[in-house]
DNA sequence: CAAAATAATCAGTTAAACTGATTATATAAT
DNA sequence: ATTATATAATCAGTTTAACTGATTATTTTG
């Protein structure tokens, strides 16, 4: 066994490229890819987020979030308010449209991470997201 | 805890971002990225491979290859020789300047996956490497 | 009230990977 | 042996995603 394939980097890089292929048939139909999907789940899951609050808690770069949010308007997936208490910041709300969307994937999703991690038994890919968990939670 | 922090594609993902960012400091003054440094350390663990063989291996693009291999060899990293048993693919060899280069950066770079996955002890990082390694081999 | 900070946005740039076509060489089929 | 097919590498051009730096509107601080 060589030192590449012995690394995490290349290790995550390449299961994380794997999983994204798959992600990208299942969203590719909604017109969404798998980083507006999330910032979808993220408003779904705390309505009211300003982009601000959504680029921080997910990494994404300001100017980023911008594009994807004005993607997801676009297509009726979730919906821009000013927020009456900081009027320069929006509150988000994921609308209908946004949520059936997030329903309709979600299943298809979770079956590609586990076709991807098949190789692991039950107990292991607990094991695996508990970690993944614990090291995000660090960062 | 909601489902996005639950979901292992976007876990994979936040981790690997975090550890990209930080080879890139490591790499960056020797002018290549992770991904350069992966074919070089391909490349040394296994000379005279073709583009081709790596870019299977590595599961990188052919043509992406070619100009990860373009920009190794202007560097002087590593050398384009013809096969003589097949003169339509190369050769190629790592340099004595490319094995510094990669001898100089193995430690930093580790450094910095430790230092990533630093919330794990000893047993768990193992763990996680052979785990990765199983979802890997099966891909 | 004036100055500094913040949220969102925009125009323009950078970087990475991909598409499809081409060249040189090798292999297979007749 | 000759023709047809396949393969390795390359190139020009495109696509895509994310980033930089500046701007506007609004809020907070001094």
């Amino acid at each position: 066994m060589n030192k590449l394939s012995q690394s995490y980097g290349f290790l995550l890089g390449k299961v994380l490229q794997q999983m994204e292929g798959k992600f990208a048939d299942t969203l590719s139909p909604f017109n969404i890819d798998a980083r507006q999907y999330g910032v979808l789940l993220f408003v779904q899951d705390k309505p009211y987020s300003s982009q601000k609050i959504i680029a921080d808690r997910l990494q994404i770069d300001r100017t980023t979030m911008v594009t994807h949010v004005d993607h997801l308007e676009t297509l009726g997936f979730v919906e821009r308010t000013k927020n009456p208490n900081d009027r320069r910041s929006y509150s988000l709300m994921i609308t209908d449209k946004g949520n059936s969307v997030l329903d309709s994937c979600w299943e298809f999703l979770t079956d590609t991470e586990s076709e991807v991690l098949s190789p692991l038994n039950e107990q292991e890919k607990q094991l695996l997201k508990d970690m993944l968990i614990k090291v995000w939670s660090s960062l």
